[in-house]
RNA sequence: GGGUCGCUAGCUCAAUCAGGCAGAGCAACGGACUCUUAAUCCGUAGGUUCAGGGUUCGAUUCCCUGGCGACCCA
């Protein structure tokens, strides 16, 4: 591979200047000047200094042309012997495909209608040593798009815009849930446990203070104490890690919106919710356009029990089964839908399994699907009506887990309870299961008052909203394994 | 975790089915050309065919192992 790696050599002038004293970019140019007619020039004394990347080079002898591009748009450059003279144009036409520079000049339509600087100088600001991907295919594989992240938004425009439908859903969080009186806050990153969700931690070391700390797995723990704190409303659009598979719906680093409101229960917390993702919704249509369900979310969203949705899609009433405690029917009932159905399973494991097989996947519709058994919902406080349940829901759209809410669990004595079913769980071989931690249960102790909280995975939102088929193509830089890392040396 | 598919020049792809000199376009480099815009024309250079092993006179091609990725399933 040869490259271009003569071009700084074989230039006279700075190789790589330290600033350039931009006037117009390619958008103004074409506002200001999109009236002139082909042949047309601006005033002579309207003299404009562009900077961008040259996507193509095309050089003819006595003139040559240039497609200038910057975060605006794009503008072609129009150099001419007769203006720059000989050198200046050789030098301009020596100019390759990628190079970064600054050009001054005029403006005018050229007699082909295409509107143009007419360099009067140009001035290489950063050569392109390698070569780019190819400007009519541009860069396609799938792997060397996510790995090569900086070529993929130079030739994608899909990735760009999905670069900026993240910043208007970053940006439409924060504008709501400032109106609605939460206040932003940042909690730790690095937690002696990893509570506040069931999964599994990143294990990670402080050296001085000789502890081992974990990755975030949910900023919950914390944002709770804040509530005993005195603070009323708070969220945390925080980045959390999950020590899991990677899939088109998982990263093992992922955005997410936790927010909580006291003196509220889930009910509450599931209209404001409602609010938030069609504000989130509308604003990322904006920006990224309505390929996903963006723009097609329309509310009530419907709320539905677990029991009902599991019903229509199973026809089984396991609701009856419940309450009369007729466990040997219900597993009896939830074998026969292939789950998991043995003695020692708890029945609130067997109903939470025919929801995630049965259900979820079922649910195109907005929806929020209200109580989950016990079992999988260790910081939710019980249901008011249906024993062994708690007030958890969850907002599924298009048959993915978007956002889980919950009335809190604020007894202590009962959240110890939880942690211990957890810890048997544990003990049971599920390494998933919540560890006990004895600080945030002293912590509540002192008070927490009621409250409704939620949890919004941003980057499975954004893929909904957006369409996009992986999770990958909502992070900019997803987890890949090193590519040749060990350098490939011998085989087995 | 299982299954299917893919990996050839910087990029986009041929050649693989049926083993027989590894190619094209773009990009790069040299040259021609004063209204092009996927510019055109002439020329030059560019390869660990993902890696290792096997079969064979001969392997990008067939077989095995491994790597990386995509998709589907759990």
């Amino acid at each position: 591979m040869r490259g271009r790696d003569h071009v700084s050599g074989a230039r006279p002038d700075v190789p790589y200047p330290y600033a350039y004293e931009r006037t117009a970019t390619a958008a103004e140019i074409t506002k200001r000047w999109g009236h002139l007619e082909p042949g047309a020039g601006a005033p002579h004394d309207a003299v404009v200094r562009v900077a961008g990347r040259l996507k193509t080079v095309r050089a003819h002898g006595g003139i040559a042309f240039a497609d200038l591009a910057d975060a605006s748009g794009g503008i072609q450059l129009f150099a001419q012997k007769s203006i720059l003279g000989a050198d200046g144009l050789q030098h301009f036409s020596r100019l390759g495909v990628g190079d970064i520079v600054g050009a001054e000049g005029g403006v005018m339509r050229t007699r082909r209608g295409e509107l143009s600087v007419v360099v009067t100088s140009i001035t290489l600001l950063a050569p392109c040593l390698r070569p780019m991907p190819e400007k009519w295919h541009g860069l396609s594989d799938v792997e060397a798009r996510y790995r090569a992240r900086h070529l993929d938004l130079l030739f994608n425009e899909r990735s760009l815009q999905l670069v900026a439908a993240r910043a208007a859903a970053n940006k439409a969080i924060r504008g709501f849930m400032e109106q609605r009186g939460f206040l932003e806050v940042e909690t730790p990153l690095l937690h002696p446990i990893a509570g506040g969700a069931v999964a599994r931690p990143f294990a990670t070391h402080h050296n001085a203070l000789g502890v081992d700390l974990y990755l975030r797995i949910a900023p919950e723990l914390y944002l709770k104490r804040l509530l005993i704190g005195g603070m009323e409303r708070v969220y945390e659009l925080n980045r959390s890690f999950r020590n899991e598979g990677v899939s088109t719906r998982h990263n093992p680093e992922f955005t997410m919106l936790e927010g909580y409101e006291a003196y509220v229960d889930y009910e509450h917390t599931m209209s404001l919710v409602e609010s938030l993702v069609l504000t989130i919704a509308g604003a990322v249509a904006g920006a990224a356009g309505a390929d996903g369900v963006a723009g097609k979310l329309s509310p009530p969203f419907r709320r539905v029990s677990m029991f009902d949705a599991i019903e229509e899609a199973t026809g089984v009433d396991f609701a009856r089964l419940w309450e009369a405690r007729d466990w040997a029917g219900l597993r009896r009932a939830a074998g026969g839908l292939g789950a998991g159905a043995e003695e020692e399973r708890r029945p609130g494991a067997v109903v939470a399994e025919l929801y995630e097989t049965h259900v979820e996947k079922s649910l195109a519709e907005p929806t929020f699907v209200a109580g989950f058994p016990v079992e999988v919902s260790p910081l939710a406080k019980d249901h008011r009506t249906i024993e062994g349940f708690t007030e958890h829901a969850d907002l599924v759209i298009g048959g993915v887990e978007v956002a889980p809410i919950y009335s809190e669990l604020n007894d202590p004595d009962e959240q110890r309870r939880r942690f211990r079913m957890q810890a048997a769980d544990r003990a049971a071989g599920n390494k998933e299961a919540a560890l006990p931690d004895e600080d945030f249960l002293e912590a509540l102790a002192y008070g927490m008052p009621p409250a409704g909280g939620f949890g919004l995975g941003i980057d499975r939102l954004l893929m909904l909203l957006t369409g996009a088929p992986s999770i990958r193509e909502v992070i900019l830089w997803p987890a890949m394994r090193p590519q040749d890392y060990p350098p490939s040396s011998s085989s087995p």
